[in-house]
DNA sequence: GGAAAGTTGTTGTATATACATTATCTCGTA
DNA sequence: TACGAGATAATGTATATACAACAACTTTCC
C-alpha cells in the first residue's frame, strides 16, 4: 500500500506505538486508575492504597519484601507507601526482628476502611467487568498474569 | 467449602485481590516498565519517555491537549513531561497560538534518539510477544484498548 | 573462625501521574 | 458590546514508582 503524507520516521514510529505492549498497559493502567480512584475518593483512599491494605489483610506478610513479591511492587516503593498509611492509622509496622524482617499488620482502623471501601470498589470493579463477555475477562487476567511473569 | 485458619476479612480480602482489574493490570504494568526501561537504559530513556516520542513523531500533534486524548495522559502531566523532553533538546514547543495551543515537534536529535532507541525496544518487544500465542497478543491489546475507553 | 555474599529496610534523588487552581485567550450569546 | 462558558496551558501539591547507595544483620563457604 502507498503511503500518503507521512514520511518514514512517522510511519515506524505509528506502527512501533500501535505494536507497543507497553504503550497498551500503561495506557489501559491510567484509565482504571483514574476509575478506581475516583470511586474510591469519598473514603480517602487512591485504588493503590486498596489494593495495599487487601495484600496486608489477605496475607499477615512477615516482611515488606514479601508484599513486594506478592504486587510486584518495589521494596523501596512499598517502604514509602506503607509509612503513609501507617501515618493514617490503618497499618503498623512490628519492631524489625534480629534478622530484619518487620511484620505489617492491620490496625482495626485499616480493616473498617477496607469494609467501608469495599460497596465503592465493586461498583467501579463491576464497570469493568461489564465491558467483557463472560470468560474474556478472566482471559485478560491470565494474559495480564502471564506478562507480570517476565 | 470450608475454610481453615482464615477469617472472615482475609477471605473476602484475597477474593477482592484476585478479582480486582485495577490489581491486575498495575501489577503488569509494572512488570513491562521495569522490562522496557532496563532495555532503554543504555540510550537514557524511559519507556515513557519513548512513548510520548513516538506519539508526536506519529501524529505532529498541533497541542499538548491533543497528545493527552491520544496516549489517555492527563494535560499537567504531559505539561511536565514535555518539558522534561525539551530540556533534553528532543522536542520543541512551539509559542502558543492567539488559541493558546502550542504545538510540539520532534527535534532533529530527538528523531535519532528514536532510531537509537528502536532496536532495544524491539528486543524487549519480542520478549513480551514471546510469551502468546499468535493472535493472543492482539486479543490482550484489543482487551486493554476496551478498558481504555471506560 | 572469618571473609564474602545475600537479605532487609531506609533514604536521596529522579521521573510519572493527576487534581485543584489560576491565567489567558476564544467564542457564542444575550 | 459585554459577559459568561469553554479551551488551553502552567503551577502548587500530593501520591506512586524505582534505582543507587547505605547500614545492619544472616548465611555461606572456605
Amino acid at each position: 500500500m502507498h503511503i500518503h503524507g507521512m514520511d518514514r520516521i512517522s510511519q515506524t514510529a505509528k506502527e512501533t506505538a500501535q505494536r507497543c505492549a507497553a504503550v497498551s498497559v500503561l495506557r489501559a493502567g491510567r484509565s482504571v486508575t483514574r476509575l478506581f480512584d475516583d470511586a474510591l475518593r469519598p473514603v480517602g483512599l487512591t485504588i493503590a492504597q486498596f489494593g495495599l491494605l487487601n495484600a496486608i489483610a489477605s496475607y499477615r506478610p512477615d516482611s515488606i519484601s514479601a508484599i513486594g513479591e506478592m504486587l510486584n511492587i518495589d521494596r523501596t516503593t512499598l517502604s514509602r507507601n506503607l509509612a503513609l498509611l501507617q501515618r493514617e492509622g490503618l497499618v503498623m509496622l512490628g519492631t524489625p526482628g534480629p534478622d530484619r524482617k518487620r511484620e505489617v499488620l492491620l490496625t482495626v482502623k485499616g480493616a473498617e476502611k477496607i469494609e467501608e471501601a469495599l460497596p465503592l470498589w465493586e461498583a467501579a470493579q463491576r464497570r469493568i467487568e461489564a465491558l467483557f463477555e463472560p470468560g474474556e475477562y478472566d482471559m485478560l487476567k491470565k494474559a495480564l498474569s502471564r506478562i507480570r511473569h517476565v
